[in-house]
DNA sequence: CACTCGTGGCC
DNA sequence: TGGCCAAGAGT
């Protein structure tokens, strides 16, 4: 008789995935991109808001993560699309490394895989912007494997329930061991999306709710009260000041010079206002040589300003009118006043063109 | 391993 | 206001 085998003892591992667990059951977060309980979880759906959601935050993503599944409701459907319209679906989610991979992983899945995801971490890990996060995600969300999965949450829960001193990102392999210790055999997806939406609502980087957390018996960080302090990290190069220009040109007809940038480095790919260099050195007299065209040039009043993971930027706007007859110099292309809002114009251009509108 | 790569929101 | 942070990947 089955009833008659000892009970499974289980590690304390094992405990930490029940409490979560049943934490989950009653406090998950609904998301358009997650199945509902019982229901059975979209492998695209899962990949699509998996890569949105990479250093992204839920709310920015939500109407993006709609959009693109209106637009493209399947992994074919999306594969038949061009980069370019990806790029301009994406435009103002930022990091557009990820919008160029992900359409060339919709192809490749589509045309190579018949339209079917791998269901294993090592499959998935071989996809264009699937690294080792995405690939375990994916496998135990939407394939139910069982994967460690640790993402920025994941790192502040499990350093906090360790009490782990070893900075990030020294410390991600231990985290990566810790968790694959705790992550249950029996519905793995529901361990991580629990691990991620208690380190989104419960367990967060400033005054975290230990009150309400199903761990609360076995944290070690707030059992010594130190529990904000966690995770460590190491400190942060500060951001240095670059500077450049933008150079907007209009036709009298009311159509504009925009350009595309090389499709690798910042902002990779994506339609610019033909613009300078940005350097920390950059030397307004001489601004005008980066222009993409001879013209009579006046600067416009105020600049535009932009953070950068790493660097801010001010920008100065120069303007000029261009002759009904003046040919768009190389990569350059003229476009209708009213139709830049749909270019693939990531937020800093669209600064520059609201400085130059507001002229 | 350290660096590059966006953007918006928060206190 | 400025630093920090968000379901990281690629090189």
């Amino acid at each position: 008789m089955l009833n008659s085998v000892a009970p499974e003892v289980k590690s304390p591992e094992g405990l930490h995935a029940d409490a979560l667990l049943a934490w989950y059951d009653r406090h998950r977060r609904r998301l358009p991109w997650r199945a509902l309980p019982g229901e059975k979880p979209d492998p695209y759906r899962v990949w699509l808001s998996e890569i949105m959601l990479q250093q992204t935050t839920v709310k920015t993503v939500g109407p993006y993560f709609q959009a693109f599944l209106t637009r493209w409701p399947t992994v074919d459907a999306m594969a038949e699309s061009d980069e370019e319209d990806i790029l301009k679906a994406w435009a103002g989610l930022g990091y557009y490394s990820r919008a160029r991979n992900l359409h060339a992983c919709a192809r490749f899945v589509s045309a190579r895989l018949d339209g079917r995801f791998p269901d294993t971490v090592e499959g998935l890990r071989q996809l264009p912007g699937i690294g080792a996060y995405t690939a375990a995600a994916v496998a135990a969300i939407a394939f139910d494997r069982r994967a460690a999965v640790v993402d920025g949450n994941v790192e502040r829960v499990v350093t906090r329930l360790e009490a782990l001193e070893t900075p990030l990102p020294q410390a991600k392999p231990r985290i990566a061991e810790i968790v694959d210790g705790m992550t249950p055999a029996d519905r793995p997806g529901d361990f991580a999306q629990g691990m991620m939406d208690l380190g989104a609502t419960i367990c967060t980087p400033k005054r975290p709710a230990c009150g309400l957390c199903p761990y609360l018996p076995f944290c070690r960080a707030r059992r010594e009260g130190t529990q904000e302090t966690f995770p460590r990290k190491a400190p942060k190069a500060r951001r240095p000041l670059r500077r450049g220009a933008a150079f907007w040109i209009v036709r009298p007809d009311g159509w504009v010079l925009v350009r595309k940038r090389p499709d690798k480095g910042l902002l990779g790919g994506m339609t610019e206002i033909p613009s300078s260099v940005w350097s920390e050195d950059f030397d307004s007299g001489t601004a005008v040589n980066y222009a993409p065209l001879k013209a009579k040039w006046r600067k416009l009043p105020g600049e535009v300003s932009h953070g950068f993971t790493h660097f801010e930027l001010a920008v100065s706007v120069y303007a000029a009118d261009a002759l009904l007859s003046t040919k768009a110099p190389a990569d350059c292309r003229w476009v209708r006043l009213d139709e830049l809002d749909g270019e693939a114009l990531p937020t800093v251009m669209r600064k520059i063109v609201a400085l130059a509108r507001g002229s």
